[in-house]
DNA sequence: GCACAAAAATGAACGCCGTTCAATATTAAA
DNA sequence: TTTAATATTGAACGGCGTTCATTTTTGTGC
């Protein structure tokens, strides 16, 4: 019965990224307490540094989750798009819309920092990856005598593009702006990047 | 000789400020320290909370600071633009050199929030709205049926798109890419949204 | 079942940080 | 020079992430 502690401390683990997702999503990364994350999830303080090195790992497996949700997301909104245009626009839309709705969750994959010096991990890095695989494999039907690497850049260009409009959007940066404006300026940016790519 | 108070008072201010701008620019904002920003500056601790309500108001100082560099940069770039593509351009590559060199204090501008429930003082918000002028400005001239407003929208969305594109490549997510790449894909993002404008 | 060793969970305690404030030093006025 | 007003100081406070001695739970051999 070795399997017992085995369940009980995944089961834990889950219980910390279930209570740290909740709470990044009500409050924000920055606001965001190792006391808080433990007494939602049941144990004692301690009990997080037993399934994680440190906050920063805790947050680096909600992103993972978080990550995992929004390819999801964007995977069953490209279904039925066509064309390399659909395609664009399709992904940037439900792009947007996962943004608008985990809000502070999706904010945190992007201003989370590790400590000074400290790398992220390379299996996270990697985690991120589909955004840009999404993008580069219509793109690659448009850019033929381009080999993979420059399709990689351009892809990282467009996605980068379309992020930063939403981005500076939640921001709260400058002039509001009520989402269904928000939504005609992402369409209408990638409608423009994906009939001017090659 | 009222007068030695005041321009005592100033004087340690402006200590602070240069000496919160060093240390962002050396170990980024996540590793700023109140008591190193008073060493630094020559004062003990508790002068820092004479001349700021807290860090939060020094580090907004800070940004005002590098703002106003930015503007400084942004307006010589633009002197020997013609038309909006030059313009785009030209700003573009300039927001681009300034981010590379003035790395920690460029993401400092964006990165850096507020306490829960805290907004950001409105004057600092004006601040940022050269960027937007810069570029609403050739702008308007390309969009003589829209109003204002409309137009300040359209230049947000330019502004965020090549700024996506910096943040993201300066993040260092995804893949690595050159400086001469980068500047590749900027330029060509800014010619391409200044030829498909209207 | 029971005793007992091994492992895990606990929460008080530690060190660091932003911030405060009683005590000290400086400045301006008399 | 004296004295009141003001400014500067850094020890102390409360809150945080993290650690670790102690307690509790789990697995094993009888």
């Amino acid at each position: 019965m070795t399997q017992r502690r085995q369940t009980k401390k995944e089961d834990l683990r889950n219980r910390l990224i279930a209570a740290g997702t909740e709470l990044i999503q009500e409050q924000g990364l920055k606001g965001l307490r190792a006391r808080d994350i433990a007494e939602r999830a049941g144990s004692a303080l301690g009990g997080l540094y037993t399934v994680f090195e440190d906050l920063d790992a805790l947050i680096l497996a909600v992103n993972s989750g978080t990550l995992k949700r929004m390819e999801a997301a964007l995977s069953s909104a490209i279904q039925s798009s066509t064309g390399i245009e659909d395609a664009f626009a399709d992904l940037s839309i439900a792009y947007l819309r996962f943004a608008l709705s985990d809000r502070n969750l999706w904010f945190a994959l992007f201003e989370h920092r590790m400590p000074e010096g400290v790398a992220v991990p390379d299996w996270h890095l990697a985690e991120h990856a589909f955004l840009i695989g999404f993008i580069a494999t219509p793109l690659s039907r448009h850019m033929p005598d381009a080999g993979p690497q420059d399709v990689a850049i351009r892809a990282r260009t467009i996605f980068a593009a379309i992020h930063g409009v939403i981005a500076i959007s939640l921001e709260n940066r400058f002039i509001g702006i009520t989402p269904e404006r928000l939504e005609q300026e992402v369409r209408t940016l990638a409608l423009l990047l994906a009939r001017n790519v090659t």
